[in-house]
DNA sequence: CATTCGTGAAGACGAAT
DNA sequence: ATTCGATTTCACGAATG
């Protein structure tokens, strides 16, 4: 469905493509146009055809830090940082499996078995409490979500804090941790800017919905998200719809021309309802929805109400009943 | 014929009572 | 806890081109 980054990672190799200003600059290959850096959602985004390109972010960073000035030049490499999203911090050692010492040197008998010893303790070890078990088992949902829904690392390290948080204010009893794994990221998803929906969330998660429940979204999730937010004491502010515009543009499959003019173009329509008040009490997801549909009909495009309506997960109703009086108020704004 | 438009019923939600 | 109003969605049929 969307286009995923396997296609734009094979010209890594390409030594033309060495010589470019920045490690972060590419070449699209929808239009040949030039890959914008990481915008402030963590999407790669095409300049010239606005395809969202690949959602996951690269740490292009150096892997090292300097304290004092020849650490600095010597490039010492002293392991990668902290990671809130491994159960341990990624802070763990491990014990190489091969027979061999630093040199490569095959080890003697007696040091064999002493290094077998030591494994079979380290795991013993790192395996060892209930608690780290359900912490790994929590953090590897959190990851598992995120990167079905596209998100990058700095969101998923959130979701992987909030979730430790949870564990801390006892908040998981009478949860499952796939709720509450999908809760954090949902939340983390909205503080990070790169909102994704209940629905999405949802159906990328492994929590069923109960049999007596008929709403499109999993009330499990959502009463989650909503106890997070309040024991955490989190200010959770209404999703800015302006955050949806790329993702449902891009979700759009038949091929848009010009994505920058339809995403500009809503992002004005939407300015403009914010200017009359227009937007209050509507829900962000329909807003975008309409402002993307009345988008398409100032710039005369041809793609339909129903497309719009299945690339948004928003009704065909809900678009209908806003469109127009987008497009009034934008139109007026122009003048 | 495909698409858009309008409607009433029904559910969910927040604010007010 | 209940009521009320606004919003959203569904199912359907009518209007439009």
């Amino acid at each position: 469905m969307t286009r995923q980054s396997t296609e734009t990672t094979s010209h890594t190799h390409n030594p033309n493509e060495q010589q470019s200003d920045s490690p972060n600059s590419r070449v699209c290959d929808e239009c040949g146009g030039r890959i914008n850096s990481t915008d402030s959602h963590g999407e790669l985004i095409c300049n010239d055809c606005g395809l969202v390109i690949s959602e996951s972010e690269i740490d292009h960073g150096p892997e090292w830090r300097g304290f004092e000035t020849e650490d600095k030049t010597e490039h010492r490499r002293v392991g990668p940082p902290m990671r809130e999203d491994m159960y341990d911090k990624g802070l763990a050692t491990d014990i190489d499996w091969r027979d061999t010492d630093t040199n490569g040197n095959t080890l003697s008998e007696r040091n064999r078995q002493r290094m077998n010893r030591l494994r079979k303790w380290n795991k013993r070890y790192k395996k060892k409490s209930q608690s780290d078990r359900h912490l790994k088992k929590a953090l590897d949902e959190v990851r598992r979500i995120s990167s079905a829904l596209g998100l990058h690392t700095q969101t998923r390290e959130t979701a992987s804090v909030l979730y430790r948080q949870c564990l801390d204010k006892d908040l998981i009893k009478g949860r499952s941790i796939e709720t509450v794994a999908a809760a954090c990221v949902y939340t983390a998803s909205r503080q990070c800017e790169s909102p994704r929906t209940l629905e999405q969330v949802h159906r990328v998660s492994r929590v069923h919905t109960q049999q007596t429940d008929h709403s499109p979204v999993s009330t499990r999730i959502n009463r989650a998200y909503c106890k997070i937010a309040d024991e955490l004491g989190l200010a959770m502010e209404p999703v800015d719809p302006r955050n949806y515009l790329n993702r449902f543009v891009t979700n759009i499959d038949q091929h848009v021309t010009n994505q920058p003019e339809l995403i500009t173009t809503a992002q004005d329509v939407l300015t403009a309802a914010e200017e009359t008040q227009y937007h209050v009490g509507k829900a962000p997801t329909t807003l975008a929805a309409s402002a993307i549909y009345a988008a398409i009909r100032l710039t005369d495009r041809d793609i339909q109400q129903k497309e719009t309506a299945e690339a948004t997960d928003v009704s065909e109703v809900s678009i209908r009943n806003h469109y127009r009086k987008l497009m009034d108020t934008y139109n007026q704004n122009q003048q």
